[in-house]
DNA sequence: AAGAGATGCAACCGCGACCAA
DNA sequence: CTTGGTCGCGGTTGCATCTCT
């Protein structure tokens, strides 16, 4: 037995709003308040909505200083940041643009954004299409993009997570560019970075129960052990989603497989991993290390000591004052991957 | 010019969180 | 502690408009 419904649904009106409903909402509102209960008002003021019907357009739409459309570089900036860090929480990416809602936002990350940051990428997968009809099927993501409102692909990955991952390497390409860094990763207000962490922290509590390492609070990351992973949580969510995503993961924290990779631009040496995760197609692999930020992309494969071919499809880092991450999706010939 | 497909956006839905009784 | 009501959020849908062929 399902809740009840929060209102008659037979006898409310739904649909695009009138010009005089939402001068009727808004006189209301503006006079009395919304009385702290939106169930309720409908009835007061004599509308045939229902209350989160009238709180949403209140919101969204009738509000005070509410801007619609034109977003701005910076404003791009700052969504594409805190998507890349806390995912689709919209709200709190709404605080932080006076004058937006969140239902704005999302719009605008679904439709437009999300397009113009990862187009290159589109680019590229349909050339890889147009070369290897019979090759992987198109991240989700894309085939999201491609299919709008169709069903998510069976690829059984959450988008969220594989946007986030896409942008990020998409983002640290561009950060080669001093200007672009700028540009792209606008340096966050402390009372913005406080919030991030609050959220960030939020969520690695609520992944306690998968035994992730809590987000180190600013004054933790003075001086990270060696070797030690610290989890953000789009790397959280990756593990979680790799994990789910592959019936034959492995993990292991007795690895003596060294990796070594040539480029013509690269030479890239791994340290035995401590830790394995792999199975299905795409892997992610990281690597902790302290000598700075660092920004590779590889295309070519490459081959581990024992042998296995991977197909380092692409390689990303990033890094703070206090640490730094190294992070490729790799793809092996033996269904094998490393963390 | 017309039809099909793509796009953008407002609004809806369902669920979890929260709170008061 | 339980229950019921409301809020707030994120995902999804419906539809008008735009673009392409």
């Amino acid at each position: 037995m399902g809740r009840a419904p929060c209102c008659d649904k037979a006898n409310v009106k739904k649909g695009p709003w009138s010009a005089e409903e939402d001068a009727k909402l808004k006189d209301y509102i503006e006079q009395h308040g919304t009385g702290g209960n939106w169930i309720a008002l409908p009835q007061k003021i004599g509308m045939k909505r229902c209350g989160k019907s009238c709180r949403l357009r209140w919101l969204n739409y009738l509000r005070p200083n509410l801007k619609h459309g034109g977003f701005s570089e910076e404003e791009d900036n700052i969504i594409c940041s805190l998507y890349i860090s806390i995912g689709s929480r919209w709200s709190i990416i709404a605080a932080q643009l006076p004058g937006r809602t969140d239902n704005d936002i999302k719009n605008y990350w679904n439709t437009r954004l999300k397009k113009k940051l990862l187009g290159r990428r589109k680019q590229q997968q349909q050339l890889h299409h147009q070369q290897s009809p019979e090759g992987s099927p198109a991240t989700s993501v894309e085939h999201d993009h491609q299919n709008h409102h169709q069903s998510p692909s069976s690829h059984g990955l959450s988008n969220s997570a594989l946007e986030r991952l896409q942008l990020h390497m998409k983002l640290q390409t561009l950060n080669q560019n001093p200007l672009l860094h700028t540009m792209l990763w606008p340096k966050l207000h402390p009372f913005q970075e406080k919030l991030l962490l609050q959220a960030m922290n939020d969520e690695n509590n609520n992944n306690q129960s998968m035994q992730l390492p809590l987000l180190p609070q600013p004054e933790m990351m003075e001086s990270p052990p060696s070797n030690t992973i610290i989890a953000k949580p789009l790397e959280d969510e990756m593990m979680m989603m790799m994990m789910n995503h592959s019936s034959n993961y492995n993990t292991s924290t007795t690895s003596n497989e060294t990796i070594t990779t040539t480029t013509t631009t690269n030479e890239i040496n791994v340290d035995p991993s401590p830790f394995q995760l792999g199975g299905g197609d795409d892997f992610i692999m990281g690597n902790l290390d302290n000598s700075g930020s660092s920004l590779v992309w590889w295309s070519n494969e490459f081959e581990t000591s024992n042998g296995v071919n991977y197909d380092r499809s692409g390689s990303f880092s990033s890094s703070s004052n206090d640490s730094s991450w190294e992070y490729c999706a790799v793809r092996s010939s033996d269904g094998a991957g490393l963390f």
